[in-house]
DNA sequence: TTGAATTATTGTATAAATACAACAAAATTA
DNA sequence: TAATTTTGTTGTATTTATACAATAATTCAA
């Protein structure tokens, strides 16, 4: 099967917690060098070593891993709070006495 | 990497959906038989067939696969409704005059 | 009941995923 | 600054995922 290149934010969420590529392989049980070449795309993990990570993580998959390029997580965030803006001006409080 | 077995319900969404394996195939681009050995666990799918297959189903990846036995969806719905009773009666209406 | 469609099984071949080694470069720490 | 850690690159080997072929069994439709 033609294999699609995917996307992944493995790197950012190891940055978040702190860890190397070495912690995060030796928690999944894979050798560190399959994490960079994850990384960097150069192949795309089978399906039990996604949910490895995602379990590491505490995160879905979907929200690892892509079939397109995703945004920054910084960009998403910031769309969020936008949208939350919208709604809060298009539904007025329906707690609390005053608007 | 040991490979762990993987469960997934793509039989089930396939009976739900009344396509066969050959019709799912030719629409996420594999060998119908890839199909069958995922359905009889004999391998796991890349995490990339994995996503045809959530695309496909419009499902995300968790609902269809899962790294332990999977209940039926029967099973799962009859949970949910009970869950539903039972919130319905530690929070009663707050919509609506009558309760 | 027959024919067609679908599925199961076995085997071979190929491609992709992963481990490991060795070395080098870059980054970090003391 | 030197030592250590982390990361990148290349190569080889092994395992797993997938395609395809052939055959058989099962199921479904007419």
């Amino acid at each position: 099967m033609e294999q699609r290149k995917l996307y992944n934010r493995i790197a950012v969420l190891r940055e978040e917690r702190d860890i190397s590529r070495k912690e995060l392989a030796e928690k999944i049980g894979v050798n560190y060098q399959t994490v960079g070449y994850l990384e960097r795309g150069e192949y795309n993990p089978s399906l039990d070593l996604a949910f490895k990570i995602s379990e590491f993580f505490g995160l879905p998959i979907e929200f690892i891993f892509s079939t397109k390029p995703m945004k920054p997580l910084s960009e998403e965030i910031l769309n969020l709070k936008k949208l939350e803006e919208t709604w809060k001006k298009e539904e007025p409080q329906k707690d609390g006495a005053q608007g």
